[in-house]
DNA sequence: TAGATTGTTAATCGATTAACAATC
DNA sequence: TAGATTGTTAATCGATTAACAATC
């Protein structure tokens, strides 16, 4: 295909990966309601960016549009979730089989963009033994073990903070790839591992400053 | 207090706000700690910044260090506590009593941190009524007439996409100031209400992508 | 063709880093 | 005082926006 003989080499700005989830989602919403094109205007009024921007971002990767038409919804969603990496089928664990840990491995369509949930595990009894999706949950203590005869590419980790730092260092030596990190922690971990963290109640934090902000003390 | 008088008009830029909660978060556990100062310079290697970037971030606010000693914790601790807002007592009702929901209310420390959920809705006749958190789960139905009667600040969505709109007018309708949303949606709301925005699937296609780029396709 | 819209270069804007005088 | 570290200004770096030739 033309686009991917003309990608540039210079390096991918992390404000760009973290838009393309963003087009992704919303490209797949069009491809479901059946919409041909989209012309980066149109796209920038929905996601309230700019058009400048989006073609900007997509340029990284290639010429996906077509000029005085837009760009092919169909086409440019597949791209983008090969961006992405969604048809590289990652093996995840989950640690943390809470309200948190449920909710992650039950939110629809990770199975669909190729993320799928291997094990999870879990230090209170009552909980091992259980189904959870589907899967059933481990003994944390099995954890190093499993990881040794299993090749996982993601650990989630979604347990209290302080058992953070410790599971994820076993997930390390197990040879992860990534760690997907939910505990309200900074995990200061070698650099060779790829960490995402989602600090959930930080986001709030920010929320609470932007009242008080605009709505005064 | 000295800081407050010196307080600077420029804007908050947001990537300064953002930062706001990764100190407190630190400053909290090293106040737990018994720490009782800290320099820019042990801070910034800690969470992984600069220690001029913490300065420059701090120095929007005033001037809350020594020169020659650095910060102390607690002062700094608690100032940026009230920046962020947390001595204001919000309140909030919780839309959506899921897994993801249910997870959010029992997060700790929101109480201590001045958040208060009032009430909780969903449209599943199985939980309504349960007890979640300590707060009774209502009928979805109830919402706008909860609204009207109660002064709620924040309103916080973990429903299904589908659900995630209508809900989030309602939410408008009923007063709050800011939505903090957890649906895979744009919400495309009155730029009045502040909205939060918790896209946990982004993050995992962000995380693969930075994975497929370091290991190959 | 005429109109529309891309892809890309250049200009602007904003955020981070460096440097250092002020000062505890 | 001497050493340390802030607060702040200036320099650098990076990201966004504007502009427009290329072209479908």
């Amino acid at each position: 295909m033309l686009g991917e003989q003309k990608k540039k080499e210079r390096a991918i700005p992390v404000s760009v990966i973290k838009r393309l989830p963003i087009y992704y989602r919303y490209l797949t919403i069009l491809l479901s309601r059946e919409v041909e094109r989209i012309s980066s205007r149109e796209l920038a009024a929905k996601l309230g960016l700019t058009a400048s921007q989006i073609r900007q971002d997509l340029s990284y990767f290639g010429n996906f549009g077509q000029r005085g038409y837009g760009y092919r919804v169909k086409e440019l969603q597949k791209t983008i979730g090969e961006i992405l990496g969604l048809n590289n089928n990652m093996q995840l664990v989950l640690v943390g089989a809470g309200n948190l840990g449920r909710a992650i491995v039950n939110y629809p369509n990770f199975s669909k963009r190729g993320f799928y949930f291997k094990a999870i595990f879990d230090n209170n009894e009552e909980v091992i033994g259980e189904f959870i999706g589907g899967i059933k949950v481990l003994h944390l203590d099995d954890l190093a073990g499993y990881l040794e005869e299993n090749e996982i590419d993601i650990g989630v980790i979604a347990t209290p903070p302080e058992a953070a730092a410790e599971i994820a260092h076993q997930l390390v030596r197990g040879g992860v790839k990534g760690i997907w990190n939910f505990a309200p922690v900074s995990l200061n971990l070698d650099k060779e591992v790829i960490v995402e963290n989602v600090h959930i109640s930080e986001s709030l934090l920010t929320l609470s400053f932007r009242i008080k902000e605009k709505y005064g003390d």
